[in-house]
DNA sequence: TGAGGGTGAGAAAACCTTTTCTCTAGGACG
DNA sequence: CGTCCTAGAGAAAAGGTTTTCTCACCCTCA
């Protein structure tokens, strides 16, 4: 113990935290002193006077973790410089899984618990209301009296039919997911309403096939064809592209595609590389992150749910507005 | 405390823990008693005498998770039941970043910490060796004294070799990845060791656009074309299946087609769906789980490299042995 | 009947901090 | 010269467990 090097106990804890009174002299001595040795306050005794561990929970249920990864990131790079450490816990959409998770984290008395998905429209299979832990709801559906954090999928897709429309689409067909996903009504309404010619929004499944079907069936029926898509995500994107490349229509030439997500893995491959909407996940998780912490920290957080936005990532399959020659 | 039903604090404890010596008729009053008032024993106090927290540190630089992800679901599988909880913590290749998480890990006193990555011959930006606590490294590369667990890539590729002979292919040319990566010199010679024919292996970059450029390379210039390809990974597997198929070469009928990763984002929406070598990397990360545990109670563990098979994962692209008629 | 042994259970120490309280000097002031 | 105040630092309690020690009691055996 560093107290060996001059002082008691209590004056050295006092020295190091900043707090009693000593001389600076003193102070500084025990500093150096605690540095030269190495010193580490045991974590666990400290948390067990103070009440705080340093420690949060994440809970999600993505398994593949495109949406929970960035979010941990962003969470993990606004605490770690606070000394706060986060627990992972993947419970797939099991409650039973869910429960000895957030008991095991409840045991080991954490700060805080982020709940975080796959889905902005759906709980997760556990409840997390009326725990001892402050919680924060990011990128998943929270209790309406909730601290939640989402991306902004109006203003999102607001983002991708403007850019369709900058690269000088007059005729622009949304394709996207599952009608029962609040998202996608959500991006089909804000189409709607940015969209200046006739709307036409084709729901189908969350996959490449399905990218691919939607051109066979706009491309093989008779009329108008579309100069302009913009895509539920970066998937069914990736088979519109591939799709359109098959019939040689060319991309973005002939016709503009805009994503949705910036999946990197999905997005950059395409040929060419999709423009899309970024919901800036890791944004998101810093945000959390902050709030979090506030929370721990006894401070007063207005619930609610806070819409952060998104960012358009432009690459090859749609230029947006020509630049300026 | 659940003292006050009945007993006092110290029998209460050795009730619950099973410790000591009581009738049995005491101890089932008390842990009745203890489940009834939902008794939850304080982790931190408990860890402070121990020396147990019940912690892992998980510590990666894998940024996309394809690798961790599924680690760490193991690991967490394999630990949840033994109640303890995992940090994930996110270093890029910083090795100052990497340096703080350790120290908040082990402020913590976590109870052992896995070093996990994305190459198997990289270490990470930081030296575990010395630490007070154990160490297991899994799917990166560790010390020579250190606990390592791997894939095992040969056999693996053996394995993705074998389905194409058995699909009939007597041509087989191996599409991979950097010399630098030692994964990929193993899947090399194991592919010469293995295929009959005259081998070939192309190197190239992990991208879809190098099996693009693989397979053009392979057709436009003059001889024989191969009947069966061993990509080096999933996306360059995708790159060459799409190669094959804008060139109107059937997969598999025409060329049989192997990938190695098994990433389901990839493999499965390949048109056809890849047939892959999974390297099964939940089971490594239970296993790593399983070695941490035993090393932070205090069991030997011995140390040196582990390699754990791979399985194949058949899907389209090949489709091995027909099914006996 | 008394000694010895075993059984059941509680007291208290220990774990490592933080925090509050107490104590000692020394200086200012009356 | 005595009193009061303050600065500086240590003593001790508290936090919730586990674990070792101790104690009381009952039973057995001589």
């Amino acid at each position: 113990m560093a107290a060996l090097a001059g002082v008691s106990i209590s004056t050295a804890s006092k020295a190091l935290n900043g707090s009693g009174r000593m001389s600076e002299e003193t102070r500084e001595r025990v500093k150096k002193v605690a540095l030269e040795v190495g010193f580490r306050p045991n974590a666990l005794a400290r948390g067990l006077i103070t009440k705080r561990s340093f420690t949060i929970g994440l809970l999600t249920n993505d398994t593949y973790g495109r949406f929970t990864l960035p979010v941990m990131a962003g969470i993990s790079e606004e605490l770690v410089g606070h000394g706060v450490s986060v627990f992972l816990c993947a419970i797939e959409d099991d409650p039973e899984r869910a429960r000895v998770h957030v008991d095991a984290m409840l045991d080991k008395s954490v700060d805080g618990i982020i709940a975080s998905g796959k889905r902005l429209d759906r709980q997760l299979p556990v409840d997390l209301s009326g725990l001892a832990v402050p919680v924060v709801y990011a990128f998943t559906k929270g209790p309406v009296d909730g601290v939640t954090l989402r991306s902004d999928d109006e203003q999102g897709a607001r983002l991708a039919v403007r850019c369709l429309i900058d690269a000088g689409c007059r005729r622009i067909v949304h394709i996207s997911g599952p009608k029962t996903f609040q998202s996608v009504r959500e991006r089909a309404d804000a189409y709607r309403a940015t969209n200046d010619g006739p709307p036409e929004v084709l729901h189908g499944v969350w996959s490449e096939a399905w990218g691919h079907e939607a051109v066979a069936q706009l491309w093989d029926r008779g009329g108008d064809k579309p100069d302009g898509i913009f895509c539920g995500n970066d998937q069914i994107a990736r088979g519109v592209v591939d799709g359109l490349r098959e019939r040689g229509v060319r991309v973005p030439e002939d016709v503009a595609v805009v994503g949705f997500d910036n999946w990197e893995i999905v997005a950059a491959q395409t040929r060419p590389p999709l423009t899309t909407v970024d919901m800036n996940l890791r944004t998101l998780g810093r945000e959390a992150g902050r709030l979090i912490l506030a929370m721990s920290e006894g401070r007063e957080v207005q619930s609610g749910i806070r819409k952060l936005p998104c960012s358009l990532v432009v690459r090859q399959s749609c230029r947006g507005l020509e630049p300026p020659v």
